[in-house]
RNA sequence: GCUCCCGUAGUCUAGUGGUCAAGGAUAGAGGCCUCUCGAGCCUCUGACGCGGGUUCAAAUCCCGCCGGGAGCACCA
């Protein structure tokens, strides 16, 4: 019997199974994903969550603006968000920190305007700041219960004793002692490092950093929300397993780097008798092209090597919103990674590829000339004229712009050395013949004929009415050169896509004469 | 070193025992189209890390190995 079945095919061992009383064939599979354009579809649903029923939320800290790598955690929520019609909040993560890493006041609106230029609507804005009261409220019951305990060993000993497995002395004295101790340290007697609490866990933990976790310690920094209002502060694990239960998280995405933290939480909550939300990881993402060095990057924008966090080689978010790329591709880029547990390095070619196929068709064409050089064309028998350019070679519903044409013009420099001496095509306008060599003044180059011919193509811009323009580039470096004169007047934010150069976004408008019409480098 | 995670084309990803002689994207090659070095259309190149096992059947399950990554603070 079953080596009859064997070289059946599949649709006739089905026909002969269903023929024999056997079971049902299984459904269909569903269609495979067969765009590029990936979904929320392709994300597996989140473990027990019902449509209404999901609260998430995203916790930076507060020290830059955002950049991609924040970018996974915050698309991820918020398609989940929207999956389930669920509520998603930004809890500013602003524990005072150390003294290498500490949260900066003008951090907290680069962080809002993040979002809100990335479209990403928040439910509520939680500051831990503001929740001191909150964790010190909680700690008590766990000095109580013998779950934690107040450390008095200096930060060396307490690492050296944590590596040997070894109890240190205030760990088994009673909640009395615990309890006093506490207030003690919220009320000033022991100085910063003098006192920590810490949970009391598994000394023998394969893990060092689980053995008896540090939960509150004293810090005199100074705080950019509070100020110096308090002394005691929790760490990560201890507020965020109080936050993640008061506030009603059903699940936490995180980065990968956080796993740890899971079994923290879990280990408060349930010395607490809590039951806390479900956890989902996604591995580290990595744009090839972006160095990215939090601390670095503060350097050079405090010394103004950098041009503030939107400069581009920051690789922040708002870096790529201002050059142009749409947050939608961000968006796509991102869902097309899943939430898959792997680190991975992604050209930013990519993501070019994704703004490119959605600000192409609506993007309209101009020419801009960099390296210019200036031209002049003799014999050109229909003299000076106006001519009308289509903004879009593929939609002519976007309209055309016209353009004064005299004799003279700006053709790019490289080009013009690269074909001396050759006849050239002026793109949509006529053919020259380039000079051999040239003199003093603007090039002489002599009019062939104006019918289209497969002839190298050039952008130019009438010298009447160019427009000094400055393109930044990725790298920061700047391309001068003249654009097309409506150029001058294009709003900020407005998209180009510069002919034979790339998709550009203009700057705001200069504030004064003279200074050249600036535009941000997109990609290719 | 310890703990955890991950291995599908150059890169990213789909795939959860049979419809996979492995799908898509991106990159690359060639062609078509185009008055852009852009877009579009067509074709092609290219992958299940290795070795065992389980099974009629393995990319998919198990074991081992190899390779890669992350974490190991009184930071977040």
């Amino acid at each position: 019997m079953i080596a009859e079945i064997g070289p059946l095919g599949p649709e006739e061992r089905e026909a002969r199974l269903r023929s024999l009383g056997g079971p049902e064939p299984r459904p269909v599979r569903p269609p495979r994903s067969t765009s590029g354009d990936e979904t929320s579809q392709d994300l597996p649903d989140l473990p027990g969550a019902e449509k209404g029923r999901v609260t998430l939320r995203f916790a930076p800290f507060p020290s830059g603006a955002l950049h991609v790598g924040h970018a996974r955690a915050i698309f991820l929520n918020d398609t989940y968000r929207q999956r389930y019609d669920g509520r998603f909040f930004l809890v500013f993560d602003d524990t005072v920190g150390s003294a290498e890493k500490r949260p900066t006041l003008d951090s907290y609106d680069l962080i809002l305007e993040d979002f809100e230029l990335a479209g990403v609507k928040l439910s509520k804005i939680y500051y831990k700041s503001d929740r001191l009261p909150e964790y010190y409220r909680h700690l008590p019951p766990l000095l109580q219960t013998g779950s934690a305990y107040v450390c008095l060993c200096p930060a060396e000993l307490l690492r050296h004793r944590r590596e040997a497995r070894e109890a240190c002395p205030e760990r088994d004295r009673e909640a009395r002692w615990q309890l006093e101790a506490w207030e003690g340290m919220l009320s000033g007697r022991y100085g910063e490092g003098e006192a920590v609490v810490r949970l009391k866990t598994d000394l023998n933990h394969p893990n060092p950093a689980f053995r008896d976790r540090v939960l509150f310690r004293i810090s005199n920094l100074d705080h950019p929300r509070v100020g110096q209002r308090y002394r005691v502060w929790p760490l990560l694990e201890f507020s965020w397993a109080v936050d993640d239960v008061e506030l009603g998280i059903t699940h936490v995405l995180r980065g990968k780097d956080l796993v740890m933290e899971d079994e923290m939480e879990q280990a408060l909550w349930k010395a607490w008798g809590w039951t806390g939300p479900r956890f989902a990881h996604f591995g580290l993402l990595r744009i090839r092209e972006a160095k990215l060095s939090k601390s670095k990057f503060q350097r050079e924008i405090a010394s103004g090597v950098f041009d503030g966090w939107a400069d581009p080689r920051t690789w922040s978010l708002r870096s790529l919103w201002r050059r142009g790329i749409r947050p939608e591709a961000v968006r796509q880029f991102i869902l097309s990674f899943g939430l898959s547990l792997a680190d991975i390095e992604v050209p930013a070619e990519t993501l070019y590829a994704m703004n490119r196929h959605l600000i192409d068709p609506t993007t309209p064409r101009r020419a801009f000339v960099p390296e210019p050089v200036p031209v002049k064309v003799m014999g050109d028998p229909l003299g000076p004229r106006a001519v009308a350019l289509a903004n879009h070679p593929e939609h002519p519903e976007m309209g055309e712009r016209t353009l004064q044409v005299e004799d003279s013009f700006y053709l790019p420099g490289r080009d013009v050395a690269a074909h001396r001496g050759e006849e050239v095509r002026l793109k949509d306008l006529l053919n020259v013949r380039l000079p051999p060599a040239g003199g003093p003044g603007p090039l002489l180059a002599e009019f062939t004929s104006q019918p289209n011919k497969p002839l190298p193509r050039l952008q130019w811009v009438p010298m009447g009415e160019a427009v000094p323009v400055s393109v930044l580039g990725i790298e920061h470096q700047r391309t001068e050169g003249f654009g097309e004169g409506d150029l001058a007047r294009a709003p900020e934010g407005s998209l180009f896509q510069f002919e034979r150069f790339g998709f550009v976004r203009a700057d705001a408008l200069p504030t004064s004469p003279g200074e050249p019409r600036r535009f941000f480098f997109a990609h290719p």
